[in-house]
DNA sequence: AAAAAGCATTGACCTATGTCAATGGAAATC
DNA sequence: GATTTCCATTGACATAGGTCAATGCTTTTT
């Protein structure tokens, strides 16, 4: 249990077996079926959630009742409504699973005590964040300067994985376009 | 000398006196008259610069010549291009004053002599990373998920600032569209 | 095994945004 | 104060992307 949550914490920053076990302590696991919401519009975001295994994604629904993925989040990655659950603000998104999945869940409370406890763990905390920033950053420059077939590409590049694990027309979303574009983006560079 | 900056650090965490010193030590005051750089594409970023006074931005050229900018800094808001200040990468964007200025800057062995010998700066720096992390992640989905007359409202409503100070094509390609476009965009909006 | 639901693709058509060029005014520079 | 540069606006036209509807395939559910 919580084995790649360590494994991930480990190579950020090093911990000793004592404090994998004191922060253990803190940390709740948790299975969702696919389809099944971790947190649904309108609640207030309670955890921040590590992907042991499986695939989730973060949502907002707009008025028309569109789906716009923000975020998808595989083995490795952490997932929350970030917002509402430092605020206690009522999340703005959606999170499920599109895979059968297990968490690691870090409460709220767990986390603030954690941060005054543990520098490690704000050290952690705070690599974490950097790195979702400056890969956050690199979508939103591809998103203003780039057409949608380079962004594709580099999509695919970049997580091929996703591409593999994911249906298409959630790709679609996520990068801003109807599931039809998609498809012809998708066949116009079948050709090169 | 970097008033603003200690203002805005006490607000996130209490310092004294001394450790204000200790600080202070660390930081450089630099003036950019406007349009000058403070970095440029290719060149590693050694600085994260706090603004004192007056207005930056961020940009990235694409191949065609077109300015895309990433981010505004105004009075309080720290610029940098993070991913070139922490892996020691050729910048991927440009840095010049809208106006002229006065920054903070944080070298990056002042930054990591900071995290290392002092608690309340990586408290500091995590809380600093949290807040842009989430503010760029509301601008992601207002990208992805609404339309440009609105997304200029709300640039215009939550932003004001910099609306009055920014000449309007810059705003345009903040939104990712062209001046004439967004111009077609105030047009329509002024009947209501 | 059959039925239902989910998904990708395609066509026809529509809308938003981009491109290019021209104009006039404001601001910066000399 | 004159000149130049910068800037916002507008028109005509081009293009990317969205919408709606239909089809066939695959996966899931029963």
């Amino acid at each position: 249990m919580h084995e790649l949550f360590f494994e991930s914490f480990n190579t950020k920053v090093q911990l000793t077996k004592e404090e994998e076990l004191q922060i253990a302590k803190y940390l709740t696991p948790k299975k969702l079926r696919k389809k099944q919401y971790l947190l649904q519009e309108g609640d207030p975001c309670k955890y921040v959630a590590f992907v042991e295994k499986g695939a989730l994604r973060s949502y907002s629904v707009d008025e028309k009742g569109n789906e716009h993925i923000i975020q998808f989040a595989i083995e490795g990655w952490t997932i929350s409504d970030l917002y509402s659950f430092l605020t206690d603000e009522p999340a703005t998104y959606n999170i499920d699973a599109i895979e059968d999945s297990e968490l690691t869940l870090i409460s709220k409370t767990a986390h603030e005590e954690l941060l005054l406890t543990m520098p490690k763990f704000e050290t952690f905390t705070r690599l974490n964040i950097t790195g979702a920033y400056v890969a956050m950053q690199k979508r939103l420059t591809s998103i203003i300067s780039s057409l949608s077939e380079d962004r594709y590409e580099s999509f695919n590049a970049i997580y091929p994985d996703i591409v593999q694990r994911v249906p298409q027309h959630m790709i679609a979303s996520y990068m801003g376009l109807t599931p039809e574009t998609l498809s012809r983006v998708r066949k116009k560079m079948v050709g090169r």
